[in-house]
DNA sequence: AGGAAAACCTGCGTGC
DNA sequence: TGCACGCAGGTTTTCC
């Protein structure tokens, strides 16, 4: 479910309530998510203060005194704060305890993401040893893409989802990005002339940003909410538009299956 | 070695 | 109402 703005959104809703306190209890009602759960987890954990909640990509990275603990919210994940915990309901996983009573709690209902350990003076984990740039850094400019996307075979559309060449741009915001840059999604990467890219770079930023804040609106949602408020999806351009007329020009949105994924666009915005 | 497809899950809407 | 089917915002692993 969760791209970047959801994930930022998701990490701005939940740190302020939980940045200093200590962990006192570890719940994990269900260990089997995209990896198990480290059955080491709540030792790690218990007694530890919790000194940053960062992001990296689409994971969230606790860092403790000790190390570090990676949670992915793959394709359904939601984490809330709660003051007072009700029961825990259906595809609740886990919970983590803090010193002054507030709950913070993981419900993923396909178990596509991860709750993973990491300990401090081990590197990098796998998991993240290997993603490309953030897309909203300096690091991420059209000198980048172009060389990144010089040699790629691939569509552009698979190309900026690939997050070795960018991190966070999913399936529905690739979708956006392109339109605001008017790059066609069925374009081989290698072929985008220098133009296409800087318009390319900065669709994606702005897509992105736009989506943050409008995620901040429901950063409230985040603490004691029912868990299905939490996640937004801003006015699309594109996306799950398909037969609907072009906002721009009027055209009938058109949807097109690509690396077995959606996706939308206009073909008379979009070269 | 790069690119395409399969795999991991549950839930929901649609059409018969 | 029930059931089969297809689809869903992710990413790793496997297979050519």
């Amino acid at each position: 479910m969760p791209e970047l703005p959801e994930v930022e959104t998701t990490r701005r809703g939940i740190s302020p309530h939980l940045t200093g306190l200590r962990v006192t209890d570890v719940v994990v009602r269900e260990h089997r998510l995209r990896w198990p759960v480290p059955d080491e987890l709540a030792q790690k954990l218990i007694g530890a203060e919790l000194l940053a909640v960062r992001r990296r990509g689409k994971y969230l990275l606790f860092d403790f005194p000790h190390g570090s603990m990676l949670v992915h919210l793959g394709m359904s994940g939601t984490l809330r704060v709660l003051r007072q915990a009700p029961a825990a309901e259906r595809h609740e996983h886990v919970d983590w305890l803090f010193s002054d009573g507030t709950v913070l709690r993981y419900r993923d209902p396909r178990r596509f993401g991860c709750v993973l350990w990491q300990d401090a003076g081990a590197g990098e984990h796998p998991l993240l040893a290997h993603l490309g740039p953030e897309p909203l850094s300096d690091l991420f400019h059209t000198d980048y893409l172009a060389n990144a996307l010089a040699h790629r075979q691939s569509v552009i559309k698979l190309a900026i989802m690939d997050h070795h060449i960018v991190v966070g741009v999913g399936n529905i915001y690739a979708s956006e990005a392109l339109f605001r840059a008017g790059v066609h999604p069925e374009r081989r990467a290698s072929a985008l002339t220098r133009e296409d890219v800087v318009r390319l770079v900065d669709a994606i930023k702005a897509t992105l940003n736009d989506a943050i804040t409008q995620g901040g609106s429901t950063l409230r949602d985040f603490v004691d909410s029912d868990g299905k408020s939490g996640y937004f999806l801003m006015t699309s351009f594109v996306y799950g538009r398909n037969d609907a007329p072009c906002r721009v020009c009027g055209a009938p949105i058109r949807q097109i299956r690509q690396g077995q994924r959606s996706t939308f666009f206009c073909a008379h915005c979009q070269h």
